[in-house]
DNA sequence: GTTGATGCAAAAACTTTGCATCGTG
DNA sequence: CACGATGCAAAGTTTTTGCATCAAC
């Protein structure tokens, strides 16, 4: 009992992160970050995506519920809220082995490429540090005219 | 007539760039921007703000029009959309000599600290170069637990 | 058993759109 | 005077909230 107890605080810091700040670990924030973790980093979804997703895998999840929890989850820093395109956030599992979101974005026509930058983050962690704040993801938005649209 | 011509197209590039696209130079859209010129760079108004600042000048201008103003002069490099807090989109004059759009954000409490960094501005240069885009403006966001969150 | 979380539906907030009319070019 | 822009109101989308019920601790 004790090891499996054990097991679980190392492999699900949700349970513990929760109770520090006297929440509650509920099937439902499991099967979200499940989702997430499911599907890895790299990949983001909607809140409606989510939505879908879960009624798929037969668990009935309330729209309100995920709205709530992906809110949580993001702020406890198990998620990454994106905001390129219109139409609603997008989501993503935050992992140290992913951590560039750099993007270059076409003002006109939406068009996104990704691009990475070790000089960006290496400001961006040392801005934090600066300032005394604990760094959880950072983010470069680059908007420009694409060549087609320059034309 | 002609100076004055000609002064109109060197201040005012709003004209020469609509007149390109087959758009045209409105009351509304020379009202909308030049709020934005009034109160300059660094500077920032959500939608309604813009609204209840032209109503209380006199000026009529329908919330609608005021969207979609926001969204051209956005397409046209004349504006900057932010998307920092929660509550919608807010706009600022976009200026060479405030091109810093670098931000520290709490992700548990929201309070935001500007930083500047001159490698981050280069980085969005070089990026988009790199792919043949014309760029506009850059963003960088870095989201951190604040010193009073992590206590 | 307490108290926080969920589900539901209603409401709020934000944004877009259709269409008649207006006004720029 | 043609055609793009506006205003209005209606509709669409996204997100939040009140409250009874449920379930984690």
């Amino acid at each position: 009992m004790q090891i499996s107890s054990q097991y679980l605080i190392i492999r699900n810091p949700l349970g513990s992160g929760l109770h520090q700040e006297g929440k509650r670990l509920t099937k439902q924030r499991l099967k979200v970050l499940n989702l997430f973790e499911n599907i890895g980093p790299g990949n983001h979804l909607s809140v409606e995506e989510v939505h879908a997703e879960l009624i798929a895998s037969n668990s009935k999840v309330s729209l309100a519920t995920i709205y709530r929890t992906l809110r949580l989850l993001v702020q406890m820093g198990f998620l990454y809220e994106r905001e390129l395109s219109e139409g609603g956030h997008r989501y993503e599992l935050l992992s140290h082995d992913f951590p560039d979101h750099h993007h270059l974005i076409c003002i006109r026509c939406g068009r996104t490429e990704e691009f990475e930058s070790d000089k960006v983050l290496e400001e961006g962690k040392l801005a934090a540090d600066i300032k005394g704040f604990k760094l959880i993801e950072s983010s470069f938005k680059v908007k420009a005219i694409c060549p087609n649209c320059l034309t």
